[in-house]
DNA sequence: TAGTGCACCGTCAACGTACACGAAAGGCAG
DNA sequence: CTGCCTTTCGTGTACGTTGACGGTGCACTA
């Protein structure tokens, strides 16, 4: 007499369609991993009773079996200005640091700044062989083919923050242009009486971007501002001096603005020509994105609101649909579209940007072909 | 001879620690862990090894053994009306699920509405002998011994929504109600004139959630509209016909009222008693959380904003910040705060409340490895 | 001196997957 | 019939960590 058990116990995973199936595990793996050395028939058996129990593959016994990574993730993303890409980041870091526990890794190839050397960085990450790419696509046109031919070759493409609409990328996480202007002009209308007029500061209307939040925010302000027009779309062209200056005379040519605003994370200039023409507080200014610069406009009541995009939600979300679909096999979302969250001066300091305003992330974590996995 | 392996391969992790140190990898266990049956001199000689070779423990390798006995998270909360708790509760069974992967199982001990019983079921939690609990603290009086004892018992303990103060529970995660309501007030600052009267819809004022959202909006409001009053406050105890009645009367003795901020979920009173009044539109309705019955007041411009509490992700954040303690023991946030979302009529669409407003939350989504009992 | 308890430490079997190795069965040439 | 393929499948080991269990020495007692 050995055990009065009559259970052996109930083993799970690839040992129980094992069991179930009469075979062993190798067998089970050869038909789960589509290697050869397996009889069709066996290998459908398998298959089937694997589907019945719904079997999920444990990723941390595979990440621990596997020497090496299981996967790894390429990572192109800009090391740019003001905490937008800092905090896209920074997301992705957080999800990466989880997705370490089941043996992924990331491969970050960063570009100086959007849409600088992004074909080149993404080439790289294709050839350096990784199973994913996480990119913000800053010239669409020109990474359309490389992204298709990635696509093509099983490498699964996720755009964050910025879309490259026309190509085959399995999907995108991001907060739609439109809908950021659409809320602006949404909130702009009713934040200014009836009949006012308003202007836009743009960063350059042939971005895509710009001109898409723009026409929406166009759209949708004289919907909620009865006989609202918008007078002006200005073109700061990301330049302090240009966009300050323009700003500065836009607000000198018309007395009568009531509200601003601006679809472009640089608005620290628009700021400080409204404080020079004494206008702070009285022109509604309605701004983008958020770092902790802004912090003390937002005191002062220079800027009333700010639409806020959420990299670091971005950055994570991106992380998991792809890291979700490597290793689950799981579908892709075509699109995930973020709500952005409106910033007033009560619920600023509850913003990740205003905490860590002096820890910036980790520099070299974002030097080419680091690997940061943990 | 079976292998003419020339190197034994190089070992990593703790058995490297354990040749190094000339132990075996129990002991380095034993030191790494803060476990008991160790000489302390040993400990620590086995401790500054680990830190010259920069250990840091394969997640992958520990998610793998603690599959067998894996710990187990209690969840109550309610299984109430209204999308809020359905949300907050598919929050949770999202980050159950990737959790699954590492061996931890769930456990459900819902009540029927908030504070109804919990105390009941969290008696019966503890008893199951789970290592952690995650809970919305309907009364938090009465929570408070109980919390207080598993506390001590090593049973961690995280408040998601609703906050037991006083005790000493590892973590809360909420979105401040004093916020909440601060928001409100400045939004609704902005939206009227200077020198507007508005008012306020409670549920209840001894509900200190209430309480807190009331005073911080009557502390808001003027400091955002000079000259601004807050001529009333409702309660309308959860009723929808005493929140009608009640409102419908105010909005007869107060033609004059600008705004109605109603910090309770249930607005739908609210928003018929305005209809009824024919003030939909006129008068700024800011309201509070998100579901479907909403949306076409939304459309119709009945309620202007209101301020969402993310009950999903505050679901998927509790579940995180408890996990990460018991499976790596990273240390709890004393407190996570959210920022509460604004809803309009632009960005309404992107909630996911609006989309999945007809497929509530599934169960049958429960993998194996996490059972949800009851 | 043997017996008892304790403090300390080593051993081993899991956990679920991946892969190398080799065994069994059948076919075919010699 | 032997030798050597091929196809198909079973076995064993490794991955790094954990916890149950067992073993060693030592002091202290009877």
């Amino acid at each position: 007499m050995k055990k009065p058990m009559t259970k052996k116990k109930e083993r799970s995973g690839i040992h129980l369609i094992a069991e179930l199936a009469n075979v062993s595990i190798g067998t089970v793996d050869r038909a789960l991993h589509g290697r050869g050395g397996i009889k069709e028939s066996t290998r459908q058996q398998i298959l089937q009773i694997a589907r019945q129990i719904g079997y999920t593959p444990n990723l941390a016994a595979r990440a621990l079996s596997a020497a090496r990574a299981s996967a790894r993730i390429g990572v192109c993303m800009p090391r740019e200005i003001h905490f937008f890409y800092d905090q896209l980041w920074s997301g992705v870091l957080d999800e990466a640091r989880s997705m370490a526990q089941l043996g992924i890794q990331f491969v970050s190839r960063p570009v100086r700044t959007l849409g600088e050397g992004d074909t080149e960085a993404f080439q790289e990450l294709i050839e350096s062989g990784v199973d994913g790419i996480i990119l913000t696509a800053g010239n669409p046109r020109a990474l359309r083919p490389l992204i298709d031919d990635a696509e093509q070759r099983g490498i699964r493409v996720v755009c964050v923050s910025t879309d490259a609409p026309e190509s085959q990328r399995s999907s995108v996480v991001c907060v739609e242009p439109s809908l950021n202007g659409s809320l602006a002009g949404e909130l702009m209308g009713k934040f200014v009486p009836p009949g006012s007029q308003v202007a836009v500061v743009a960063g350059m209307l042939k971005t895509e971007d710009h001109r898409k939040k723009t026409e929406a925010f166009a759209e949708s302000f004289p919907r909620h501002c009865p006989g609202g027009e918008i007078v002006d779309v200005i073109e700061g062209h990301e330049d302090e001096d240009e966009s300050f200056q323009k700003t500065y005379d836009l607000l000198g040519c018309v007395p009568s603005l009531a509200g601003l605003y601006v679809n472009t994370v640089n608005c620290l200039p628009v700021c400080r020509a409204l404080g020079a023409r004494g206008l702070a507080g009285s022109v509604r200014l309605i701004t983008t994105d958020l770092f902790c610069e802004m912090s003390p406009y937002f005191r002062k009541g220079t800027i009333t609101a700010s639409i806020y995009q959420q990299p670091h939600r971005q950055g994570q979300l991106a992380v998991r649909i792809l890291a979700d679909n490597i290793t689950n096999k799981s579908p892709f979302p075509t699109t995930s579209h973020l709500s952005p969250g409106v910033v007033m001066s009560s619920n600023l300091n509850v913003f990740r940007e205003m905490r860590l305003a002096d820890s910036r992330p980790d520099d070299s974590a974002l030097r080419p072909h680091v690997t940061m996995a943990v």
